[in-house]
DNA sequence: ATATTTTCTCTAGTCACTAGAGCTTCAAGA
DNA sequence: TCTTGAAGCTCTAGTGACTAGAGAAAATAT
């Protein structure tokens, strides 16, 4: 049986975030001392080592409930789970391809600027009023 | 003078986010009718435009505030605006390279299941449990 | 027995909006 | 001039995924 700060430590979740999943129905605390201190098993562990894992990719806590649902039903087949995967990775490409454009256009800027003139004529802050500058499209 | 829904059209800012602006004192309505319906002028048209672009380009509100300060400061050196602009390609490159790492797991993860198995065996769960099952570092 | 650390609940704050209720005002046509 | 319908008003609360802090209680170490 694990206390909140020894699985805050091995997961490096932080304890309120832990809270917090316990809050929204990711986790459940197995038991409680007689204190009122919540003690967690080991499959709590390893499901708060997948909650990470899904977070630092970016699913959502909605997406991961999903995820854990199917888990929990092993005689459903998991073209669900990669549907998820593959829409969350649909969603990462996108986001991509919108920095890049975002990038190229701030590298613009900020090249453009010496950092020396005045307010009136900056680069950054013209470049930021008109948007007919930009060299290519951004969305 | 614009309407607040002239100044919605013509920016494609939603009406409510432009009340939110003001309401954090990014815009100023010049003036009120008789009946308390804001009217702006041509001079906020174009700062909303810029907000709107800036916001594009993924400055926080915080840095916009910074960066319309220092537009109204015409005697102020602009290598603070530049500093900003430099400071929000950083963080577009760091996540841009993040969200890289994360595509290459995230296509690993969906190339491997078939979609075909059962919970208990689908790779896209598996992944996501087992961290040591990628390929690369993400952090 | 005491001191320190950990944990508890609860409320409220973050960011940048968005939605809705319930009301008033404006602009255009009859 | 009247009426209708669109547009606008304020205010509160909700979103997602936490984070921070208060004040109290419990667990652990010495």
């Amino acid at each position: 049986m694990f206390s909140i700060g020894a699985m805050s430590k091995t997961t490096g979740i932080k304890i309120p975030t832990i809270r917090y999943y316990e809050q929204v129905g990711l986790i459940t605390a197995q038991h409680r001392t007689e204190g009122n201190q919540r003690r967690f098993g080991p499959e709590e562990l390893e499901r708060l080592t997948f909650i990470k894992h899904a977070r630092e990719l970016g699913f959502s806590i909605e997406a991961i409930s999903a995820l854990i649902e199917l888990s929990e039903k092993p005689d459903q087949s998991c073209s669900i789970a990669t549907g998820i995967a593959a829409s969350q990775l649909k969603d990462v490409q996108t986001k991509i391809a919108r920095l890049i454009k975002l990038e190229s256009e701030l590298t613009r800027i900020t090249n453009g600027c010496s950092g020396k003139g005045t307010g009136s004529q900056c680069y950054v802050l013209a470049s930021l009023s008109d948007h007919s500058l930009c060299t290519g499209e951004h969305n």
